[in-house]
DNA sequence: CTCATTTCTTAATCTACATTAAGGTTCATG
DNA sequence: CATGAACCTTAATGTAGATTAAGAAATGAG
């Protein structure tokens, strides 16, 4: 459990890394994503100030997250083998989250999500670039530049 | 916590109802589905013997999802909101399971998640009509149907 | 066993989003 | 101010999967 200064670009953990890690983000932003075979990314969480960012709370398999940040960030690294710190309230908190993905990503169009998104990180959205979030929400940026054209349009 | 029995097709909690229970199968099978503004479903999880499904662990939203049963089973109601039951490898399991969900939806492609259902859910895959493996997927039952075949062919 | 319902498959057409490519904008740096 | 790098937008074309429709197969009730 020690603190640590990324800079904006840096990686904390591959994917293929022991699992063992979990990043408490003081300043900054942070990010999780993975990569499919064609080489592209889609990005799993973002982390701000205060959040916790990880992969997969059981220890046993690798890592299947990269984690790195996009903004100079302060960092406290805690070893998730040391289950003492783990709190229930954070983990309940985590499943809604993914539930609300999940859910998200099953029954609702590019743009819903989009808006979906804005509203409920509206400060992350206004500082990661637009292709950040449409990797988030799992489209293209053109895509979501459309998306947004078309909805401007429509008022 | 209270023991009790359920026919195939019975309604155990409605998208909408306070959020209150989860449930451990016994015997049977259960689902969590969702439904779009056009009415379509989206299987949220299955729940066979010995597996707990819930809404979101977080009691102070009403429920997103509908829950039944696809086989007569026998399941025991928790009241969630008595905290004492609450085991962290439970939830470490679901945020994993959670977290394989997210990932393959956002990159993989119908046929990969379909051989990772068959592969992670050979049971379940066995004991539920295709078109619910759709839902579950989130593709059409036709789409699965013409994967399904479009793969034999290549053999 | 028979009839009816549900489920599965095939096929034609349609649509949301991907891909590719080309300009245009913004912003930091020399 | 000029240049380049990263980012955003627009547009043309491609494609996975949706939709619709119809028939075949499986399942179940009487």
């Amino acid at each position: 459990m020690k603190q640590i200064h990324v800079k904006k670009g840096e990686t904390l953990q591959k994917s293929g890394d022991v699992n063992r890690n979990g990043y408490f983000v003081i300043s900054g932003l942070l990010r999780s994503y993975i990569m499919d075979q064609k080489g592209k990314e889609h990005i799993f969480m973002f982390a701000p100030e205060n959040w916790t960012i990880a992969d997969a709370p059981n220890t046993h398999n690798s890592c299947d997250l990269t984690i790195d940040a996009l903004e100079d960030s302060v960092v406290i690294i805690k070893d998730k083998t040391l289950k003492n710190t783990t709190d229930t309230k954070l983990l309940f908190n985590r499943i809604g989250v993914l539930q609300t993905r999940v859910i998200m990503l099953m029954s609702s169009s590019a743009i819903e999500r989009y808006e979906h998104f804005i509203e409920t990180y509206t400060d992350i959205a206004q500082r990661v670039p637009q292709k950040m979030i449409a990797s988030y929400l799992g489209i293209t940026p053109e895509a979501l530049s459309k998306a947004k054209g078309d909805k401007m349009r429509r008022l």
